[in-house]
DNA sequence: TTACTCTTTCAAAGCGCTTTGGGTTTTGCC
DNA sequence: GGCAAAACCCAAAGCGCTTTGAAAGAGTAA
């Protein structure tokens, strides 16, 4: 069924079947009426590529997720962003496409996104700290909003943050207020941004305590749960082991749980532990009571905001960066004590 | 940039540009590497709107995931069944298009994808026992791939699945033969065939052995942490407490774990726990010794295999449903034990 | 040279929609 | 009743591409 059928059916032009569809004043509401309900009879819905080819707009957003060549896996936390996206998205009638990028394509991808015309905006996922994928957006015209930030990064440009620094710089004084000189930090990948204001945090921190920082209780890597395990397992051992662990992610902090009990001891009275957490859907940090003491800010929120704000780009061309700074909670948990 | 511009600077016709472009024989090789060599230096890429619209052809991959109403919570194994279905999508120059969908508009969702047109065929993610989307997709012609299966579904269609029977079978008759009597499910939500076949494998072994089930040792809810935490929780606590568990995913399991150590008990030599493993890359199963003993099977390469599948229907229209059933391997950890 | 076949190129139609510019009825007012 | 304004509707152009059908050019044989 395509509107000339459609129209055809109805007795009517094609133009003003669409008009009417579309909402445009000059056509009579009986009319009206009359053809939407039978495109809902006849199950018509236009056709999304002619649509999009007539009016320039695609009606769809890009989600590019970044590729490391090693491991091609995708951040646990996606799932969530997008579904906080998706319901911002569905409101407005608009789709969701994916592309998976390797690093090395990443420009050729976002040019070749560009002239396909596809998407009306993107989100950037994974920002580095100096993302050469901002500039080339914003020479590229297309309206984007950064899931983070890119510290060194200076042109003007659209972002929604969680306040890394803040979060963690807070709960580091947290653990140096129960007493804790020997605290570890199990960071992401530094080269992302989040990761790199994290431990920027940490270290300020410290040495405000005048704490010398010690490189051995510093750990970067993938945040899976094996790492968060592996690191704390090593670190532990060690000959001066940390008494607290700063985690970047609920799965890590899991992999530090299974280590600290491996190791014969328990968190929160032995070992403290606060974790970033992204408020997971499957992975919730308690219901009553936290598991983990941690620094929350729900990324599904900020799917939803992220896309909010790009939406308000696509439809006000020529308006300002917008830039939003979200705050992560202290939550709490049992996961954290006074230093032994 | 587009077709016009190009071909007007080339000084040739549309035809011959897209021809050449498209690598059809009737163009002469030296013209052909004259618009190849223009066609990247003013690095064109055709409009895919006009390009599907032109062609009939969508270039894009529709992956519709069902939200349901209480809690929207996109499945964590959806990434990593994205990443192996992107890289096989990557390589034929397809896209990913997704739709979150809620339970009740599910139907009209799906006619309004098929005539929107901007896919080119479905995966089906979390199919019901006797799910309504099956025979509406068959009905509607367009091709697709479900990601289990239905039980109660009787027409031909394609499909992958993990063979969740004889896995869960396995893993139950693995406990039975370590002397546990009480073993406890911990499922998914049992509307959902993979879990509805889990059950069905773990009653049937019990029962072989001549085992009476016991209700107060199942439990069905959506596979987090939590669920697998306060369901091992309150089971430890009951008068008769089970021996073993048996989990359906690793998330929850580790909850099961928490609630094991939180009683005082140590896994594996206490109580024992298999559980199922989709082999996801942020949540390994241990790397040298697993964690869990489990039965694995990558979501990551059902995604790729999926994927493949699809391609295949969509590039031969009429072609006999396609079937594939992967079988789980039972990977020996340290969560299991002899039943004390 | 002519006739004929390949090879190479082109003009134009069509994919399904929106939107411009114009035409035809109605309506409202004197 | 007459007339301008408002309301309603339409034909056709255009979005960027593919593809059909045909023409032009090149090569070969007679």
């Amino acid at each position: 069924m395509n509107l000339k059928q459609l129209s055809e059916h109805l007795k009517l032009s094609q133009t003003t079947v669409s008009r009417a569809l579309n909402g445009f004043p000059e056509v009579n509401e009986k009319t009206r009426e009359r053809v939407l309900r039978a495109a809902k009879d006849l199950n018509y819905s236009p056709n999304a590529r002619a649509k999009g080819l007539a009016t320039g707009r695609a009606q769809a957003i890009g989600h590019v997720l970044p590729i490391s060549d090693q491991h091609e896996m995708v951040n646990p936390i996606f799932g969530d962003f997008i579904a906080g996206a998706g319901q911002t998205y569905a409101k407005e009638g608009y789709e969701i496409v994916i592309s998976l990028v390797r690093d090395k394509e990443q420009e050729q991808a976002y040019r070749s996104i560009l002239s396909r015309g596809n998407v009306d905006g993107i989100i950037v996922h994974g920002p580095r700290m100096a993302d050469s994928r901002i500039p080339l957006l914003s020479e590229l015209g297309l309206p984007f909003v950064v899931h983070g930030r890119a510290s060194e990064v200076n042109l003007p440009y659209s972002w929604l943050d969680t306040n890394n620094s803040r979060a963690f710089r807070r709960a580091t004084e947290f653990l140096l207020d129960l007493g804790h000189r020997r605290i570890a930090l199990i960071n992401g990948l530094e080269f992302l941004d989040f990761a790199y204001r994290r431990r920027e945090a940490y270290v300020t921190a410290l040495s405000d305590r005048g704490i010398t920082i010690d490189p051995a209780l510093m750990r970067s890597d993938e945040m899976t749960e094996i790492f968060g395990y592996r690191s704390a397992r090593d670190m532990l051992r060690g000959i001066a082991p940390p008494t607290a662990f700063l985690v970047s992610s609920m799965i890590t902090a899991i992999g530090v749980r299974r280590a600290i009990h491996e190791a014969g001891l328990e968190m929160g009275r032995d070992v403290s532990v606060i974790t970033h957490d992204d408020d997971l859907g499957y992975l919730k940090n308690g219901h009553d009571v936290p598991i983990f003491t941690a620094t929350r800010s729900s990324v599904r929120s900020a799917g939803a905001k992220a896309a909010e704000m790009l939406l308000h780009l696509i439809r006000n061309p020529g308006s300002p960066p917008l830039t939003q700074l979200m705050e992560a909670e202290l939550i709490i948990g049992t996961s954290t004590g006074p230093a032994q």
